[in-house]
DNA sequence: ATTGACAAGTGTACGCCGTACACCTACCTT
DNA sequence: AAGGTAGGTGTACGGCGTACACTTGTCAAT
């Protein structure tokens, strides 16, 4: 009678499978709330089962990295140093829209996967076969920062859509205590004559920035830069 | 005989020493080790006597980052808006980097304290002052992103110190992996000519970075712009 | 001098977390 | 048939944030 263990023995546990149910556990209801436990649960499983698959909490936090970082489009393309860098940082970008809580991972994270480093290698090649020297693209891979994995770290909180659920009376106390922060937040939201709409528009904000890197990169390179200001 | 409670009945604690006690122990061990429990020790209390000065752990790193915050050196300046933002951001970055893991707070929290608010406001005051209009001011403080607080999120990890420990097997194979991750790590850590010394300049990065940011906005100032590439 | 309100600090307890460690069990190799 | 091994289990521990009920010390009004 001995029913065969199971109805059907469910598919095994492997790293992929964890990594994955991580990420969709994370998408649905954010990385602050992804436990092992939970995690566990979602997979029918018990929490210690994980251990054999993942180190341990922060590798699994690795893992989840090098999903996301899988994920992104790097079909290669014949342009020119500019717009391949370009199309690859929002290629990224689309991707990280995606998992939100990814941007957070990816900068709190201290060791580099190998995905990770080559998609890095990948993105310094861009620069040198553009010709850049290897100094310049070095400081260039640093002002890129983060954003060359398509985020910005939002310092500047989107206060313009949350203007209109505030009571006038505080909107008026505000705008007398941070009058250019009001002005800002007044101006992209009810800005009829842009594109914006609601708040601001944050892929042109991102845009912005990327270009304005881009151009000052190129710039120093069309004047050779050579390490300014520094003794020889 | 009963004695005075205690010797002399210690200070009693306030917000400000929750919050100074907070940073200073952040400072020795580390913010991700930092709980209500050892807090609580290290002023002589009851965990939750914490509870009467800030609401819970949340308040208190948004107590936390208002401390770092208020240590910001805001002397005005009259020079032109370049110089000021550039003197006020490397200011920021002298206090960031005695509180290292303020970076990483800043980063996360989502509210922002009237403290914040004003240094956004006063800094946002500078680009207005220099002349520029309310919209590339809006675009611009975004560009700045967290460097505004006088730090890069570092993605790109400094490989170059760690270098030196790597066994010359493992550094060969890393080579052929990682062409141009390495040619980069290899160059700014054993380039004599240069002032670098070891691994790589990180205030150099920072402010090549930020001057380019600088550079970019006021060519866009002079020349007048206004949000290229959107329907008027 | 008595009262009583109120702020500050305490003690206990709960539910969550990551994970060490010993164990079982199914399967594969020989 | 024997035994090694990889994968899953169960129990348990110490740490966390914090709810809630409590004592205590202080001071104002009576």
């Amino acid at each position: 009678m001995a029913q065969q263990t199971e109805t059907v023995r469910r598919t095994p546990l492997s790293r992929e499978r964890v990594l994955s149910a991580a990420v969709v556990l994370a998408d649905e209801s954010g990385v602050e709330s992804l436990s092992m436990r939970k995690l566990a649960q979602q997979l029918g499983v018990v929490p210690m089962a994980l251990y054999k698959h993942v180190a341990n909490k922060e590798e699994l936090l690795d893992g989840m990295v090098d999903v996301i970082v899988g994920e992104i489009d790097t079909g290669a393309s014949g342009d020119d140093w500019k717009s391949a860098v370009r199309q690859r940082v929002l290629a990224a970008r689309q991707i990280l829209l995606r998992h939100p809580w990814a941007r957070h991972v990816i900068e709190s994270r201290t060791n580099k996967s190998a995905v990770v480093l080559e998609y890095m290698d990948a993105m310094i090649g861009m620069f040198r076969a553009g010709g850049l020297s290897v100094d310049l693209t070095h400081h260039v891979m640093h002002a890129m920062g983060s954003r060359m994995w398509g985020f910005t770290q939002e310092v500047f909180d989107d206060s313009a859509g949350a203007a209109a659920e505030i009571p006038p009376a505080m909107l008026h106390a505000m705008a007398e205590k941070y009058p250019h922060v009001m002005e800002i937040a007044m101006r992209a939201d009810h800005d009829d004559e842009s594109v914006v709409g609601q708040g601001c528009d944050d892929q042109f904000e991102f845009e912005f920035a990327l270009d304005l890197l881009l151009d000052g990169f190129e710039r120093l390179h069309e004047q050779g830069w050579t390490s300014r200001g520094r003794s020889t």
